[in-house]
DNA sequence: GCTTGACTTAGAGTTCACTCTAAGTGGTAT
DNA sequence: ATACCACTTAGAGTGAACTCTAAGTCAAGC
């Protein structure tokens, strides 16, 4: 399956200037193109970006995510490093879900509280 | 308990600058000054506060924020109203803790595929 | 008496990640 | 042929919520 930048960036929910942009930034790297210079993207190219777009949508700067596609640009021997990286963000998110679940919990005291104040 | 705007901040984790903010744009009111007419924050401030806070980290823009304490000020017969907002939300903090979740997931895919291609 | 921290108004600056524009070129589809 | 979508560079603009500065005043504590 291939797509145009277009196509690509209605099924992950970005705009073409976003990819350009991640292109720019050193994101997305090797777009293949056609014969008339247009960006032809790739399943691998789609999995990449799933991945950038999770990091991003957890909390993951640009600059993090450009380390992880840095190193695998270098070889499988950098998966150590890149599995460090990862793991580090995984404890975050995690951390993430705790604090949310936290603020729910107050959230709910308060809408206790309304009832109490004033059933309906 | 009270507390002057530097403890409140700390004791928060905003800075001085943030609470004069508040109060400007209309989060925090009524807050008490003392003869010199320095800001004194009582335990009913601070609970403000948190709910703020608590509003403002689960992605609530200061607008809706605004609103319930709009609705507030104008007496109990507005609990239904805040009541509404609050469930709205809460709504949205679960969709974000699900998201979260599912992203939790592909991170660790992507570590069990680090994992098989180089285990350690 | 000097430092510290509070106060004021008004507005400027910061951060991050987009997001878009201009101004031009060129292939594809109707 | 006329939209339409792709491409380029270079840079400007956006949005939200802070965050800080200037320039001055004032009171408390050491």
């Amino acid at each position: 399956m291939e797509w145009t930048i277009q196509e690509l960036a209605d099924k992950v929910g970005v705009t073409s200037h976003t990819l350009r942009y991640y292109e720019k930034i050193g994101l997305l790297r090797n777009i293949r193109r056609n014969e008339n210079g247009v960006r032809v993207y790739t399943e691998y190219d789609l999995s990449w970006l799933e991945l950038i777009r999770c990091l991003r949508n957890t909390g993951m700067p640009i600059e993090g995510i450009r380390q992880i596609v840095e190193l695998s640009m270098q070889g499988d021997h950098t998966i150590p490093a890149r599995k460090q990286i990862l793991r580090e963000h995984r404890r975050k998110v995690e951390q993430q879900m705790e604090e949310l679940k936290n603020y729910l919990d107050k959230i709910d005291g308060k809408l206790k509280w309304y009832s109490e104040q004033m059933p309906d």
